[in-house]
Order: C-alpha cells, then sequence, then structure tokens
DNA sequence: ACCTGAACACCGTTCAAGT
DNA sequence: ACCTGAACACCGTTCAAGT
C-alpha cells in the first residue's frame, strides 16, 4: 500500500520542499504533520539529505516516466511542446509551488552530493527529451547544437516558473512561455 | 568610510545570500566572520528580514544605476545585450554565485513583506530597462508585447544562470544565452 | 520493525547589563 | 552609540531504551 509512513513521509516532505526549499524543510514539522516523532522520521531517511535524495530520485523517476508517455502520446510538435509547458505550469498551480529540482538547483551549495546526482538526473531526463523532440523538427542539425538548444529550453521554462512565482501569477508563466514560442525559442 | 560595522556585515552577508539564499543565512557565522557577538548583528540589523530588505534594496539601486550607465554608454544593439548578459555571468565567475533577487525568488514563500517589496522592484528595474531596449528595435510594436518579451527575456537569462550554477559551469551559461540570441529572443 | 525521550550543538530573537 | 552574556524556543542528529 502506499499508506505506509515512509511514502506518507515522502508526500509531506515533497510538498514542503516545493514551497519551501530543501534548507528550509523542517524534521519536526515534518514529523507533527505525519504524526510522529522527529527521531522517528531519523528511522526511515537517517539524514536530510537521505531524505532529499529519495524525494530527487522520486521526481526524476516520475519525470521520465511521464516524458515517455507524452512522446508516445503525439507526434505533433506543438502539443508536445504544450504538454511539456504544462507540466510545469501544473507546479504553480499547485499553491505557487516550483519544480523540486528547480527550487533546490537554487540551494545548489547546501545539497549533500547524493542529492545532487538525482537533480543533475532530473535535468539530464529534460534535456535529453528536448533534445529528442527538436532533433525531430531539425534532422540535419548537429548533436552539439540540439543539446545547447534543449539545455536553453530547459532553462528558460524553469526560469519563467520562478519569475512567475515570484509574482504569485501564473499568468506571467503564461505570457513568458507565449514570448517564447514567437521568438521560436522551441525550434 | 564604506568600513563600518553596518557596511562590512551588509557585504559579508550579501556573499552568503548570493551563495546559499536566505534561509541559510546565519547570524552567528555572519558575526563571527565579522568579528562581533550575534546579538550585535541585531543592533544593527533588529531582524534577519531587515538584514535581507538592506541587501535587496541595495543590489537594486545598484543594478539601477550599472543599467542606467550601461544605456548611456552606447546605442548599438548587440552591445547593451552583451553588457547587460555579462553582469548575471559575473555572478557565476564569483565563486558560482547566483543574482541576489534570483535565489531570494526561490524562496520567495519565506520572505518578510519587506524584502518582497525589493525583490520586486529588482525585477522591475531590469525589465522595464529591457522592455525599453527592446522598444528601440521596435519602435510600432505594443507596449504590452514590449513588456512581455522583457519579462520572457529576463526570466530566461535568470534561467540560465540558474542552471549553469546547478552545473557549476560558467561555459553551460555562454551556450544558453548564445542559443537565445540565435533563435532571436533578444530582438 | 518501528517508535520514543533525552541530550547535544546549532539557530533567530530578546533583554537587561555593560562601556 | 555600540556591544555583550544569558535565556528562550527552535533546528538536525544521536542513542539508549521501549514495544
Amino acid at each position: 500500500m502506499s499508506t505506509e509512513t515512509r511514502d506518507i513521509l515522502l508526500q509531506a516532505a515533497r510538498s514542503a520542499v516545493q514551497a519551501h526549499g530543501y534548507n528550509a524543510l523542517s524534521f519536526r514539522e515534518l514529523a507533527k504533520e505525519v504524526g510522529i516523532k522527529s527521531a522517528s522520521v531519523h528511522y526511515h531517511f537517517p539524514t536530510k539529505g537521505d531524505l532529499a535524495a529519495a524525494l530527487a530520485r522520486q521526481y526524476a523517476d516520475e519525470a521520465a516516466t511521464f516524458l515517455d508517455e507524452l512522446r508516445a502520446s503525439t507526434q505533433d510538435h506543438a502539443q508536445l511542446v504544450a504538454g511539456y509547458t504544462a507540466a510545469f505550469r501544473k507546479a504553480l498551480e499547485n499553491d505557487n509551488r516550483m519544480c523540486l529540482c528547480g527550487i533546490m538547483t537554487a540551494e545548489y551549495d547546501d545539497l549533500p552530493a547524493a542529492v545532487r546526482v538525482e537533480v543533475d538526473r532530473f535535468t539530464s531526463v529534460n534535456t535529453r527529451w528536448l533534445a529528442d523532440m527538436l532533433g525531430r523538427r531539425r534532422p540535419q542539425e548537429s548533436l552539439q547544437a540540439l543539446e545547447s538548444q534543449a539545455l536553453a529550453v530547459f532553462a528558460a521554462i524553469e526560469g519563467a516558473q520562478l519569475i512567475a512565482r515570484g509574482r504569485e501569477d501564473v499568468g506571467t508563466f503564461d505570457r513568458i512561455i507565449a514570448a517564447y514560442v514567437a521568438a521560436g525559442l522551441f525550434g
């Protein structure tokens, strides 16, 4: 069942980190929310870094699954772009939260190595998918150019989410994405 | 003189926040670095929020001055773009740090209102300058379209900085900016 | 297998007290 | 005007002890 304490902890921690980041995550608050003592949280996750690594790992896995399904669902470029950006929009819709890995990237200096690995993997999953999508439109393009463009698209969307979050306004996200589309950033 | 305790505190705090963010900023570490006790830091800045607000205010002021000078220095579009992006590159060159307001935006939910005001002002200063720059190239464009494009450029650059920081590689920033230029994002 | 209370060194903040 | 030590309620972490 997915109602085990460990999974409940992960779910609560994910919400907290997407809202406040890694540094602000508190084992004591988390424990209170779940109904156990903070010392018990350490039974499931020895350190805060272990919790965050599990969180980021799960997040990257889910992203990979989502992107596989999205790619399989359509060949239409505009629909792929719409499906991709909609995923980042959802975080903002969810109480002005951010992409888990986006907010953790801002705290990169404070992340344990095991967490960094998973955050980096999330980026790889995204940029590989984007490079593949861009490559279908421009099959003659070099792999290096596609990877640079994919990284640019990923960075631009994370940035749009960051700025929109700072304004507490999803409409800002939409306007920025529309400007990206108009400029031809998505190929 | 700029060697007063208050200014030394501001300088040390700025470095710390640009590296680790608002939440990770510690009055006790700051005090140790400056050579006073943490209780004394509260004499200069009653709360952590007061310190961060002063920090962000100073940062936004400096940005406004820098941008005024940049605008006065040249009419050439490519040079304006180069000068603008170079400013964000500098933070990365400085031990992989981030834009003070960029990293604080990621922690937006935890910022006191007085800090948010200054972070928002930094964004305004930037987007107004960008809209003006973009408007010189396309005088016939509507103000609304220019503001949306300006916000998009700002978001894209903050995102580029965020992703490059996560890779601890300034070259990533350069590649992403080059992709933006190639796509025509800067007009 | 899972949870707990108590302890440790941290944190921001307050305040009475010093110079 | 500027600084301090001591106290307060917080924090992550450890560990011996419980069931």
